[in-house]
DNA sequence: GTCTATACTGCGATAGAC
DNA sequence: GTCTATCGCAGTATAGAC
């Protein structure tokens, strides 16, 4: 009988290692190797089951190391969900702040630029994004006030995208608060059905919901009616 | 020392009283009470700990039970989940198949119709659609097959009214899978955020994002640029 | 139909050899 | 830094009294 075996199929195999070459860096730099493949393993398990439903062998097993080893590398299972989720939402709000995004036209090709970027995002690290937004609940109370903050900074860059066109008049007067609702849902709920193998490339499916929320905030719909 | 004692704050109290006046007739009505309190004291724990983290015990306490009581009322804690996610998907589906919609006037007003109550439905049961949502992973193959089902039946009564406005010529050309996956989002990825003191009601936010699937079908957006 | 008590299993984390 | 072995505990579900 071999000492370890495999536990994943053919096709979770190349599962995996579609989320490897996906996501090189997503983790920060100064983690070493194993903790990278460790976290890598780790947001397969937990997009795939959910936290609780992870064990620590899973993660361990993932990278062929015995649960044990996880310890050298991180103090508890909940750090390598909050190293995960630190780092995804990091990531994904680095891409709506980028100075290139600052210095383009408009407000509509800013705003249209901020939806596409932060959309493909979430679709090319789908894996570790559903992780992101839906694991809150694992989280102990002081790294969920973290995440928290995170996404409220995520939050006002859009809010202030949105309101700097509507005072400028490039948009059509509307609620505000409610139009960002809607347009970050467009880009998060994604992580819930997108495939990498689907129809769209992340970059597609960035600029298609970049032009809906373009009809959202140019709000020529059933005006004309 | 009293013989068992609550385990909920004030706040959850109350917090569950809301829960139980909001959804009196979210379950089969050939269910008992008793039955009708532990899916509901389930839905709680799903929705604020998740499936996995949720334990038998917390949801007998929830209803003043000992663990062993609820096993005389389901078989196994994965039928009470599956008995949540039916019932809220059938009742969101019901929202929208409903005939008094197939009876309204143009291609718009139904869709419109179709967006508004489907919104309002998973806000008006967010904590129920919550779970219903995101717990796929704890169901078993089979009920899981059950529930993607009811999902398509969903994804295809909008996917008709959006098809049947463009080829009436009523909506814009567009890509039809793409603009119901957009406007699906709206109202599905509500239920991470939505909170019912917030300052919208369930059919204010659904008549807004109505607003907002239309002006993605009628598609008079950045054409104007 | 509800209880108390518990069987059985498996998890997170640690000890200590190498 | 990795291993094997295991501790302590919590979880689902059951047994059997009332």
């Amino acid at each position: 009988m071999p000492r370890r075996q495999s536990r994943f199929t053919p096709e979770e195999i190349a599962a995996d290692r579609r989320l490897k070459d996906q996501s090189p860096d997503l983790w920060n730099a100064d983690l070493g190797d194993v903790e990278k493949r460790l976290l890598t393993s780790a947001v397969r398990c937990f997009a795939a089951n959910g936290y609780h439903a992870t064990t620590t062998r899973d993660i361990a097993a993932g990278v062929g190391l015995s649960p044990a080893a996880l310890y050298v590398h991180f103090p508890s299972k909940e750090l390598v969900l909050f190293e995960i989720m630190r780092a995804a939402h990091e990531r994904a709000l680095a891409c709506v702040k980028d100075p290139s995004i600052e210095a383009a036209g408009t407000a509509a090709e800013r705003l249209a630029a901020m939806v596409s970027r932060y959309t493909a995002w979430h679709a090319r690290h789908h894996v570790a994004a559903r992780v992101s937004q839906y694991e809150l609940a694992g989280l102990t109370p002081g790294h969920y006030d973290e995440i928290i903050g995170l996404r409220h900074l995520t939050n006002e860059v859009f809010r202030a995208a949105v309101e700097h066109g509507a005072t400028e008049g490039a948009f059509a007067p509307g609620d505000v608060n409610r139009l960002v609702r809607g347009m970050l849902s467009l880009s998060i709920d994604l992580v819930r059905w997108y495939r990498l193998d689907g129809p769209d490339s992340p970059e597609q499916l960035g600029d298609f919901y970049a032009e809906l929320a373009l009809r959202m905030v140019l709000n020529k719909g059933s005006d004309g009616r």
